[in-house]
RNA sequence: GGAAGUUUAGCUCAGCUGGGAGAGCAUCUGCCUUACAAGCAGAGGGUCAUAGGUUCGAACCCUAUAACUUCCACCA
């Protein structure tokens, strides 16, 4: 079959997909024979397609996975999608609004009918989208958050973690949205600083003998204070303590408390204390024994207990309350104020600090052994500083409140007995009460935290509770590859609960990556409009490209931007790549080519092949130490630099020459290096190696399941290589003579060497001719034996020169070689200088001492070469 | 208020456990050399943010400083 002249990835890419996926190759297979590697997908949540994030996320566990696998490893990579509680729900309500409908005028089944529905759709959107990047996937383990196996595993830990006190219900100050009307965890709130006021209220004491003033930033709240506290050391209120205050507009009388919370230093040193609605102010009511009074409903209205701001929304209620304060003066001043607002991750509202039963779960217990885990090593994060972030987090993290007011997620497996209270948390659904038999049962409104249940992932996945043949193989996983946003979120959750549940870590190593931020380096966001959709780079340059663009350059969680051009330079990558696979096959066609392991190496070839194995080496290492964008770099390098550039050029004297065993091999080790070179890009950029590979002759089968090269020392042949390189100076000293002396590169010309590698030099004489553009080449005894003007250049093993006739500017040539020789100069005076150093010469490892010695023995043997040319001019 | 990161060529970034500063893009010069102009050859360009320190030796380790970015945190 004919390869086209350019590459273009549109006619293969999909075809070789369908292939892998229909070959059944992406499947893991339990075999004892084998080790598991195991990498869980980061389920990408069903509200929307995939980002540039996901394409980073896939290609990088693609490129593991792929290594792996053809490691001979049983590597399964589990794909799947999460069920996103909050973020799906929010987003199913308003496309209902689109059509006129609330979630009351559904009910929770229409509801739910239709978030499956979206499931549906949206799910199935993403896996193609998945397909496109190239995602070695087994699709057929594919999960889901709320499939039955996931489902299973959330009732399962639930109810033991109930069991053992783990998780409790309780009224909390909790963040709640009053647009998804829901509460969330403390997570899921994100800060920004906001322009507010500080507003000075005036609380007189009952027995009028005095007053106070606290500020405070929520106005509308202070319908709900119950006391105002004062430290007990603060001299200035000591005798204020015990009073009591009237709080304005209401009447009601509230006591002054001292607490140690208060900073005396910080505005009046007296604090209004609302406890249903501020988590410090809660804790003081607990201490203080104080009442708890709400004044605001669900959906951030007020509620009966504000009085006359009944039913109005929170923002209108402080305009009001604000004005009618001061119209009875009991406001004092109004202070600009810069604070932190807590918003809500989904819908960006205000959420509001309060008082609500909710089911909690006990950090404390867990948190312990996650801190241990990664301080013994179980579970490493790569970069290493991120573990930093961990424990900051995990030594701090407060109780986790799991319970949403939402109808999209797990049901919380808890029921209520109406006839006598019982609270019975089941794995089974219950039918009557376990304590009367009462039939009269009622399960928990609530749903659970979206991330409940992907903190389960790596094992609910693998069919956890159950012991069953995947999860006793690929269970632990091995390495957790994700962005540095989720590890609060996600990362944390499940090494607690991997260790909670099953005893074990859920993986070893967790990569962490950056995200992909626009051409200018600002985050890509709806909001600016400034996304770029993966699909439509494919569409435009290929999978390929986009993978080998994501990757190049990119260190382990550092934060990457994604321009055009960077695809674009990797797009004419492989367009090199793929000319020059038509190249070797332009040349093997029709021609028997010898089985590599029995013809004999010329120089070159030595050489070519010496550099494969050091590259093998460095992307094996590279690759297992997750450093993906040193690893690309290098096989990209290997194929354009060494391989294109040079070895395919030093090929052509012998494939265009009339010696037919050196042809064939030539052609052996063309096709030798060129199916390694694929095998180790393969899992960077797997279609096209895939299409490239299927031309070549020697080969069968996918380069999918064939195996990885290994760095083979018979063929590391590093004294030849180096020797090698003495040749290709030659070639680029005589190519920037010609350069300079404005000699077109295609003329012809004639060099004449002096050199005691006088074999090197005749076994490589066509390929320096070639390469260097000359006609013949003689070896002599000095530049003496030159007739007429030349040019000259000294080079590691050769003296240089090349009669240009007219072209010879002596001046010039002076002016080169005078520069040459105070550039040696100035290397032999580094490298005494160092000799010279006593202190380096005893303490310096001596093979570097000895390498010292040999550059200046080497530079001065240059130097006295440039210093006779120059005295011959 | 705590913590982390970044600072290297005009731009975007690599540089792994300290041992002669790299790539891509851009720029300049010359080439359609029959695999590739999505290319080839040659060249220019850096006080590795600043100031100290450790070391025979520092882009790399330590200490300060500056600028930018991000995360966390209960200041009413």
């Amino acid at each position: 079959m004919e390869m086209q002249k350019t590459y273009n990835p549109k006619d293969f890419e999909d075809r070789i997909y369908a292939d892998w996926e229909g070959s059944g190759a992406f499947r893991a297979e339990i075999d004892e024979n084998k080790v598991p590697f195991t990498i869980m997908m980061p389920p990408p949540n069903i509200t929307g397609q995939l980002h540039m994030g996901h394409a980073l996320d896939a290609t990088m566990q693609d490129t593991l996975i792929r290594f792996k696998r053809m490691q001979g490893y049983s590597a399964l990579w589990l794909p799947g999608c999460d069920h996103a509680s909050i973020a799906t729900e929010v987003k199913i309500v308003e496309k209902m609004k689109e059509d006129g409908l609330t979630k009351a005028d559904l009910g929770r089944d229409g509801f739910l009918k239709r978030a499956w529905d979206w499931k549906e759709q949206y799910g199935n959107r993403i896996m193609l989208q998945q397909r496109k990047m190239g995602t070695s996937c087994d699709w057929s383990r594919q999960a889901f958050t709320m499939d039955e196996k996931c489902s299973k595993a959330v009732r399962e830990v639930f109810v033991n973690l109930y069991n053992k006190g783990l998780i409790y219900q309780g009224d909390r100050i909790i963040n709640w949205c009053p647009c998804c009307k829901t509460a969330l965890s403390d997570a899921e709130v994100e800060y920004a600083e906001e322009n507010g006021h500080f507003w000075h209220l005036r609380y007189p004491a009952s027995d009028g003998s005095c007053e106070v003033v606290v500020a405070t930033t929520r106005p509308e709240t202070m319908l709900g204070d119950t006391a105002v506290a004062v430290h007990p050391d603060d001299k200035r209120y000591k005798d204020l303590v015990g009073k009591t205050l009237i709080l304005p507009l209401t009447g009601r009388e509230i006591p002054v408390v001292a607490d140690e919370y208060v900073d005396p230093e910080f505005g009046t040193g007296c604090v209004k204390i609302t406890p249903a609605h501020d988590p410090n102010d809660f804790e003081v009511g607990r201490r203080h024994d104080l009442p708890v009074i709400r004044v605001m409903n669900d959906d951030g209205t007020m509620n009966e207990l504000a009085g006359a701001y009944l039913g109005m929304d929170r923002y209108d209620a402080r305009k009001k309350l604000v004005a009618d304060l001061d119209a009875q003066g009991y406001l004092v001043k109004i202070e600009a104020h810069t604070h932190n607002v807590g918003h809500c991750y989904r819908c960006h509202s205000t959420v509001e600090p309060i008082v609500s039963k909710q089911w909690f779960v006990k950090m404390e217990p867990l948190a312990k052994p996650a801190i241990q885990a990664v301080m013994k090593n179980k579970v490493k994060f790569v970069p290493e500083r991120f573990s930093k972030i961990y424990y900051n987090w995990m030594e701090n993290v407060r109780d986790w409140c799991i319970s949403r007011q939402l109808w999209w997620g797990h049901r919380i497996p808890v029921w209520y007995c109406s006839d006598c209270g019982q609270v019975i948390c089941s794995k089974e659904d219950p039918t009557e009460c376990t304590a009367c038999g009462s039939k009269a049962i009622r399960q928990d409104e609530d749903v659970l935290d979206t991330w409940f249940s992907s903190a389960l992932w790596p094992f609910s996945t693998l069919g956890y509770p159950e012991e069953t043949p995947d999860y006793k193989y690929f269970y632990p996983t091995d390495v957790l590859v994700t962005g540095y946003d989720i590890i609060f979120f996600w990362v944390s959750r499940m090494i607690f609960s991997g260790i909670e549940h099953t005893g074990k870590v859920p993986f070893h190593d967790v990569l962490i990556h950056g995200i992909i931020r626009d051409e200018q380096g600002r985050k890509m966001s709806k909001s600016l409009g400034n996304g770029i959709d993966p699909l439509e780079v494919i569409e435009k340059y290929g999978a390929d490209s986009l993978r080998l663009s994501l990757l190049t350059g990119v260190a382990p969680g550092n934060d990457t931007r994604y321009s055009d051009a960077k695809v674009e330079s990797c797009r004419n990558f492989i367009n090199k790549l793929w000319n020059a696979t038509r190249f070797v096959l332009m040349n093997a066609e029709g021609k028997k080519i010898p089985a590599f392991e029995s013809i004999k190496l010329a120089p070159a070839d030595k050489w070519i092949i010496s550099k494969l194995q050091n590259c093998i080496r460095e992307v094996t290492t590279n690759l297992n130490k997750y450093e993906l964008g040193v690893a690309s770099e290098i096989a990209t390098d290997f194929v354009w630099d060494n391989f294109c550039d040079w070895y395919i050029e030093l090929c052509k004297p012998a494939l265009y020459g009339e010696d037919e065993t050196r042809k064939s091999e030539v052609l052996s080790v063309l096709c030798f290096v060129l199916e390694n070179a694929l095998k180790l890009l393969h899992p960077f950029i797997p279609f096209v190696t895939e299409e490239i590979y299927s031309y070549l002759p020697q080969t069968e089968g996918s380069i999918m399941t064939s195996a990885f090269p290994r760095y083979n020392s018979k063929l590391a042949y590093k004294k030849e290589a180096k020797a090698f390189e003495g040749v290709m100076g030659i070639i680029k000293a005589v190519r920037a003579m010609k350069k300079d002396a404005e000699c077109p590169p295609s003329k012809k010309v004639e060099l004449y060497i002096v050199t005691d590698s006088k074999r090197l030099i005749q076994l490589n004489k066509d390929c320096i001719a070639k390469l260097s553009g000359a006609s013949t080449i003689k070896l002599v005894e000095s530049g003496s034996e030159v007739d007429g003007k030349t040019v000259s250049s000294v080079t590691e093993i050769a003296q240089i020169y090349v009669p240009l006739g007219e072209l010879v500017d002596l001046e010039k040539e002076k002016a080169r070689l005078k520069a040459e020789i105070e550039r040696i100069d100035g290397e032999i005076a580094r490298a005494q200088g160092k000799l010279n150093n006593p202190n380096f010469v005893n303490k310096a490892p001596k093979k570097l001492v000895e390498d010292e010695q040999e550059k200046v023995k080497k530079y001065q043997d240059m130097k006295e070469k440039c210093v006779a040319q120059l005295s011959e001019l």
